[in-house]
DNA sequence: TTGTACGCGTTATCAA
DNA sequence: TTGATAACGCGTACAA
């Protein structure tokens, strides 16, 4: 009976403990009986759920975890927030996790590198059972994935993933996808299709590039390297690559672009236009990920539909089966998509 | 010494005791010199650092959160995900918490009140410093929130908020706001305004729709009960409001509507696109929200610009200001607002 | 400057 | 069916 436990007494928190004191029983039995164990006597476990209640007595689940080293908590890594197609896709990633009692603790990385290695670091810190992560634009390195996987911690990569380390990979099939697209322009007559492509150290940049070129040679047509320019994900990035592209001589310039997504595109589109050439009659565009904004710009926009809540409620689905051992990490989810025709093709 | 520790040692996770075994010094030591105390030698601490990084030594947090009653984590409950609004608002959270050191656990109650009491209860139960919430539209207790308080555990509401409780709250002057497009309608001649209201249980609902009548009387002219319609803040919601009124004999119609956001703007519009109507020769309307779409819409949309990140910020760190003992909890912060104009009030 | 003992609130384990 | 004890891994308070 130290002075401390004394004064402390009046006001201490609620927990196991003193809902046990009050019946008169063990904090074991007070567990037991919250947890729906069933060596507890069903007069016992009612006269806790009552006192509970009544107290306002919620379990501490750090102090849970702690015990059990788990924490039912799923760590999110997403280069931005923004772009409409991630927060689908983590509305995606939520219902999942709800669904099986997980929670999400959401960081983004601003496309940067170390700041997702940072958020990776302290998520484990903070004992997350698992990792969703899309990859920043700037992430070359994979050795920082492998070693968070060594110790233990499984990943989930959607949408920009990492393959062949171990991780499963949820995405669409980036290299058909864009094969897809492209070969709708070389189905109408196309011959001098451009590509604005993607960061070279980002897996769905180099995957459509592949779709793109597969496309061309399927039909014939030898690919052009002065028709390959490097955009990013942005619409600055798409505006700049047309730019620099219209200053080709009118002959050598593409009759068709198919940018690495729709963002690049619009800002394409801004190009095109301002150099007062219509779209498609001059020059014809497809994207890809068809962003709120593709049917609504002045020339709607012919695209691939990615199902941004599936994609997230896979990726969350896959990583909790890993997570609870019951399925082998490494697979590789693809999930469907759509062609979306506008009118920006030119063959509505 | 058991067995058990004797067998474990090899497999034994790096805790920090791992740690000081290695080096043989204490766990103590390596936690001071892990957190940066000034009391340990600087030759001990590289050693420990250097360790550290050696064996992959994370700090548990859990533990750590444990111990110091506090997990630098905030809990964040937003009625949905996928409007663009909110995304805008949780990139300002997170900018906010990542420079302060703050994680974030993200719920969404899809605007139901059930769904929003669980996720409060669970973030509770996982011991968050704080809450950050945006209410369900189906919200009219607000009990729950006050025992939240109670408990000692922060609220700073945003958005959709709620005042006089002993919470934070961080939103746009919503009443002005209306007021203010309103006026601007009447500032340009016309006389028939209505208005699409948002659901009576949510702070912004009635405030806005406060605004709208504040905007009338100010200009002597009655409020027209005919005139106003709920629709809810959704497209759907906008476009059956609109239908309905349309039903109205000719010169009883409105020659002008004030929606209460965006969405329901742009589904009003759709209703009176396919009555044939003009907008905004036939009708003119205002929007409120700044919606990515409200420029690229066939009539691009007048409206207020909310500015979202800088709202979630303002809430972010007003919480963590509250929870780190440096500020008073209560307050009220107004965030400025922005008079979108465009062509579909009719004065471009 | 460093180490020891103990508490944070829960659950597993084994004994009653 | 229930209880006592010892972890889980860290930080505080005090002693050395």
């Amino acid at each position: 009976m130290s002075k401390s436990r004394n004064s402390a007494k009046a006001s201490r928190r609620i927990t196991a403990e003193v809902i046990a004191a009050k019946l008169g029983i063990s904090a074991m039995t007070v567990s037991r009986a919250l947890n729906g164990r069933p060596n507890v006597l069903k007069k016992t476990r009612d006269r806790v759920l009552a006192a509970a209640k009544k107290y306002g007595y919620t379990p501490n689940h750090i102090a849970r975890s702690l015990a059990l080293r788990r924490t039912e908590t799923i760590g999110v890594v997403v280069p931005e927030i923004s772009h409409s197609f991630f927060p689908e896709v983590i509305r995606g990633i939520e219902d999942a996790a709800y669904s099986a009692g997980y929670h999400l603790i959401l960081t983004h990385s601003a496309e940067d590198d170390s700041r997702e290695k940072d958020a990776i670091m302290t998520l484990q810190s903070k004992r997350v059972d698992g990792l969703l992560i899309s990859t920043a634009q700037t992430v070359t390195d994979h050795s920082g994935y492998k070693e968070t996987i060594a110790q233990g911690v499984p990943i989930v990569f959607f949408d920009r993933v990492v393959q062949n380390i171990g991780a499963t990979c949820v995405s669409i099939d980036d290299e058909e996808c864009c094969a897809i697209v492209t070969e709708h322009l070389l189905g109408h007559g196309y011959k001098a299709i451009s590509h604005r492509r993607g960061p070279r150290t980002v897996s769905i940049g180099k995957a459509r590039m592949k779709g793109y070129q597969r496309a061309l040679s399927r039909h014939g047509l030898a690919v052009r390297r002065d028709l390959i320019v490097q955009s990013g994900f942005h619409e600055k990035g798409g505006y700049l690559a047309m730019e620099k592209l219209l200053q080709l001589p009118a002959h050598e310039r593409p009759d068709a672009v198919v940018a690495v997504n729709d963002p690049a595109a619009f800002g394409a589109m801004k190009a095109i236009q301002e150099h007062r050439l219509r779209i498609p009659q001059d020059i014809a565009i497809v994207g890809m990920s068809d962003d709120v904004r593709a049917e609504l710009v002045v020339s709607p926009l012919t695209t691939i539909k990615q199902p941004a809540y599936e994609i997230g409620k896979a990726a969350a689905e896959a990583l909790i089966a890993v997570i609870e051992g019951k399925e082998d990490p490494g697979r590789k989810i693809i999930v469907q998509t759509e062609l979306m025709i506008r009118k920006s093709c030119g063959c509505l």
